[in-house]
DNA sequence: ATTAGAATTAGAATAATTCTAAATTTTAGA
DNA sequence: TCTAAAATTTAGAATTATTCTAATTCTAAT
């Protein structure tokens, strides 16, 4: 494992929630000045299909990457943005219960509105 | 309503998939050469906010437009893109019930091997 | 017929991500 | 350790779907 890659794991896995590859090049930035966003990329390419990481797609915002990767689902909330991990077991086994058929992949956008932008 | 907006309303109630901006595009300039592509998108959206039409959003993807917008689901092939609408009713109040939260959108991106793609 | 507001057009802008090609680093084997 | 091949990094250009802008045109109600 080059550096890169390295020192971007540990951003990631030292995180609290869910950072953007444009957080994790900022942060990145500061430790090796010279990396290239494209390194960013490629290496969250290639964490999450080694499974290092998770991808966590909600279209019109960027990606998040997660340090977690045991399956688990996620709610962002509308006002802020913040990312609340949550648990649906056993869903995808649900959904193709219910469809009869067998899916390759399934990907959950939730949205709600945190408690703290409740009181706004 | 509008002579493009009422077009482009037809061309997607005249479909029988689900058809993307492009294509709509296509279809439209083939009945009014002088539309713009500007006006495909304003008119979706409006369309879209209006529940005349839904939006199908499968990240990576461009958006494809549905003519029916009661509450129904998705599956997308991974090999022909083939979208094939299916029904897992009553999924929010589901989710809602085992997250403990009420969810404000929410929306399921499945795919899966269609049977034409399964033989090859 | 006039005018305000809405819609259209054309093309530029945006934003996240991927691609390309050259330079550098890493790895494995001799 | 040395070396060649493979992998990675860098920098910046390219891509792609979509949105924005500003000027023009249309529509509908007086």
């Amino acid at each position: 494992m080059t550096k890169q890659r390295k020192l971007i794991l540990a951003i990631i896995n030292e995180s609290e929630g869910h950072l953007t590859a444009e957080e994790i090049f900022i942060e990145a930035k500061k430790r090796i000045d010279s990396i290239a966003f494209a390194t960013i990329y490629n290496n969250l390419n290639t964490l999450v299909s080694e499974k290092y990481i998770a991808r966590i797609k909600s279209p019109g915002n960027p990606d998040h990457y997660d340090k977690e990767t045991y399956p688990h689902e996620h709610v962002v909330c509308d006002y802020c943005g913040h990312i609340m991990d949550v648990n649906v077991p056993d869903i995808k086994e649900m959904l193709e219960k219910r469809l009869k058929l067998s899916l390759t992949s399934f990907s959950l956008d939730m949205h709600y509105v945190c408690d703290t932008c409740k009181q706004a």
